[in-house]
DNA sequence: CCAAAAGTGTTCAACTTACACCCATGT
DNA sequence: ACATGGGTGTAAGTTGAACACTTTTGG
């Protein structure tokens, strides 16, 4: 075994939530190549964003690179979940095809660190968004490329784990949200719907969730009172749950 | 950039605890190596055992075969928690030292993908444990080398989340066990003493937990009955818990 | 006046917490 | 007989779950 044995290409992949007034979408990029099986034709499809990492980058500033460039977003909650290295991954020839377009040389296995990352939609809208970056609804996506299925599935479990341990939901919320649009970013996490009271009466427990003298505007119902996260509150007051699995 | 700029090594690291009839312990190997600025003094300290992985090698196999070659361990519950690729964690000189030992090429930089694994500290010996590998507790440690202490810390945090979602304190006992062992096992990975009574009164409603008509043999005190964890039953009975953080 | 979403309280059951003494065994 | 850890119950407070109607606004 010598040491060009032990080297490997790394990418970085980013699963990106944004939460809308309905439900969580997550954002894919647009890649175009030519159809291997049928030359002439053009296959179109959808991926996470990510790319190579340099030699001399570290990984987390990596993530956030390789997001800005493909995305356009550079102001975002990002966090590592897990390292995706099965030989199988890039055994999709489409995939060994468009690889090629990047990077005009035989892979044999890529490596990539998976992030998930966490922002509301409107935000991103404004963050000039890249022509080639597109929401979708998680309820509808279309059929992803590589191991990006698993990576997908993996991220879902790894926001809910976070959210039994901080409150990363406020991430997905404006600065202003009202209560409703709080639930919907928990039940989009937890891919459960709940009980409105019940959901009330407990995060008015909660001393971090300040809620503001301002309503909602010229929407056609009575007004939502708007609340906004302390994070200063929360760091001070928050305790480590001792609870543990049944 | 070039192809070769694209390329890292990278190494899996297994952070292993083992549990004793008091606290958790933590599974090093002893290096071995020339100080550079001592030249002829030998430095002997211990690290978590990790290798290099191979280029046609899965991760989590990469893991299990390293751990083997390292510690004689081959039974163990394993699994991957977070990938560190800080530009800085080769920057000790002795660390850069002892790496050329072990591969005589100048390194820049390594990924490394740590792993958390779980065993009882008794079947471990069992399988007849490599003779430069030490159980140490986890209250008093050697300094460790490279980024291992984030890693440690990093480890502690994975398993404790792990156990908000899936009872894996099991991985850390014997088959048969008694409610002490189970309880100091909470304890050990929580990292807070808990009430007797409540304890036994909570987990008495845990349908996997069995209670067998065996009692502890030849300890001076009364003899404490023994329980096993039936995996099938948890399986079958177990909920996604909805709660959120506080 | 209609549609849409906001906002609100009670009851019952389940769970959490705090707390102190006797028991069975080996030496 | 003593040292060691095993084993047990209750009361008070808190939290969780189920459940339906009125209010405010814009169109």
């Amino acid at each position: 075994m010598n040491s060009s044995d032990l080297m490997h290409h790394f990418t970085v992949d980013c699963v990106v939530f944004g939460m809308d007034s309905h439900e969580l979408n997550v954002l894919l990029v647009q890649r175009e190549f030519e159809d291997p099986d049928n030359p002439g034709n053009i296959i179109k499809d959808y991926k996470f964003p990510g790319n190579f990492v340099s030699f001399s980058e570290d990984l987390d500033v990596a993530a956030l690179r390789v997001l800005r460039e493909l995305t356009g977003i550079s102001d975002i909650y990002l966090e590592q979940f897990k390292t995706f290295g099965s030989l199988t991954r890039l055994s999709n020839p489409k995939d060994r095809a468009w690889l090629k377009t990047i990077l005009p040389i035989e892979l044999k296995r890529i490596l990539t660190v998976a992030y998930f990352a966490l922002i509301p939609i409107e935000k991103a809208k404004q963050e000039n968004l890249s022509s080639r970056a597109f929401w979708f609804k998680i309820s509808d996506l279309p059929t992803l490329p590589f191991d990006h299925p698993e990576i997908l599935k993996s991220a879902q479990k790894a926001v809910l784990s976070k959210l039994y341990q901080d409150p990363v939901v406020y991430e997905l919320l404006p600065e202003k949200f009202t209560l409703t649009q709080l639930q919907k970013s928990y039940e989009g996490i937890i891919g459960q719907s709940l009980d409105k009271r019940n959901f009330r009466k407990r995060v008015s427990n909660l001393p971090y969730l300040i809620s503001l003298n301002q309503w909602q505007q010229n929407v056609a119902h009575k007004p939502a009172q708007l609340y906004r996260f302390s994070k200063n509150i929360y760091e001070q007051t928050k305790k480590d749950n001792l609870y543990f699995s049944t």
